[in-house]
DNA sequence: CGAGGGTTTGAAGTGCATCAAATAGTGTGG
DNA sequence: CCACACTATTTGATGCACTTCAAACCCTCG
């Protein structure tokens, strides 16, 4: 039990809004949350469905994605450690705005909305920092839609490649793609023969071996190079 | 004076967070704010300069934009009469997220950044308010991608359309395009070529009258279902 | 009236999607 | 440990949508 409670704490520690929580905040959120593990394939809400919980990401990866009414599906974010999903649920009219669906094995720690809510009405400065996090994400978002109408599909998979690498290393990084190649394919609004495809130009371009999940990035100068002429943020273009 | 007072309190009865301002935080607003008229082609900021107001629309069109190393425009949004921007400059490093540029002679109400935060972290209610808003324009920014990535050009010209009928109003509509063919472009993520031509078929499809800058709508009916069947938000779609 | 930007049209090229099929990879039960 | 089924990924062939470049047209405004 005390260990649950460690690691729930050591996990909010990681995520905005929560990094600085005090300790009475904190007390407060313990006796209402829970952490669990969540197998792949888990469907945990869907668009529009009533929303109580929110969701902070401890590890695995969550595919957050809406539906068109003839059956396509458009992948809105898929997100990792350190993430949350489902505040929106908070605001409009309590309906989540997407669906979300585990991609790979996750645990989460499930909070009520509710304690979002009158966290934020009465503590200012954690409104502040909801707000500061609500403005990276939109910031975020806004970088997508640059992104898909401004790159092509390698300088997208580039992009996507140099968020995988740990900040500062320029030579000989290996990386290992976090989930199926067609899911990141629709991540990046592309179907998964072009993918593939733009996968070999990528690396014609910039010189990387892709082997099976791993990529091996000799020089990420070169990614940089290829990728991020055709991007409004500068690299490093880490999301804030 | 007492004149300008007045006008400025209408417009922001029409803006989110702030329709349903308080007496008195108005008081202490309206020493702080002022409303002019500013000139097509105008811009108040560019992407990563230091924030201090952030402006609300009274009238007149604002463009929003990202610009890229090798100088090419990502249109992020076009604000328009109810919509604040530059808002985000109160977070993050205090700097814009994005420039801004007046597209169609505008009046705009400018507000220090640090009325906005005093705000947020001295009343709760506001605080709730202005998450509020920004969750549902974050919802709009979603929306934005999967429209990317699921319509196409004509589509998405519809899609565009619809925005701008007054709701309720299913036949006989006559709209008034708000700005340049160019910019609607790339404000939807297509060259004008493309838009002129994508026009024509959207025209073709759903029995549209275009004459310069006036299109009439018989039947709202079918540019809904030529546009809609490929987008997760059903009819009608406006930005809550 | 003439200059300049906005808009349309034409022709040609590129990139991505689609359909179809082969191959690799993974987990299953025998 | 192998055979099988099933999924993920790759490859090939083809078509369509959008872009690009070039030029004409239109409209507005000095």
């Amino acid at each position: 039990m005390d260990r649950n409670k460690q690691k729930i704490q050591n996990a909010l520690r990681k995520v905005r809004p929560f990094h600085d929580m005090g300790g009475g905040m904190f007390g407060q959120l313990e006796a209402l949350v829970s952490c669990r593990e969540y197998e792949k394939g888990r469907v945990l809400f869907l668009q529009d469905d009533p929303a109580d919980y929110f969701y902070v990401v401890v590890c695995g990866w969550v595919k957050l994605f809406r539906e068109t009414m003839d059956g396509t599906q458009a992948v809105v974010d898929v997100v990792s450690e350190g993430d949350i999903f489902g505040e929106c649920g908070a605001f409009l009219d309590k309906k989540y705005t997407y669906g979300a669906e585990i991609v790979e094995r996750a645990e989460l720690i499930a909070i009520p909305l509710s304690f979002l809510s009158k966290s934020v009405e009465a503590d200012g400065k954690f409104a502040i920092k909801m707000l500061d996090f609500m403005a990276s994400r939109q910031s975020k978002v806004a970088r997508e839609v640059e992104s898909l109408s401004l790159q092509n599909a390698p300088q997208r998979i580039g992009c996507f490649f140099l968020k995988l690498v740990p900040s500062g290393q320029m030579t000989d990084v290996v990386v290992h793609l976090p989930y199926d190649k067609t899911l990141i394919a629709s991540r990046l609004g592309m179907q998964p023969e072009t993918f593939s495809r733009a996968l070999r130009r990528l690396a014609d371009g910039t010189g990387i071996k892709i082997r099976g999940a791993t990529v091996e990035i000799a020089d990420v100068q070169k990614i940089v190079n290829f990728s991020c002429s055709a991007c409004s943020s500068g690299f490093p273009c880490k999301n804030i």
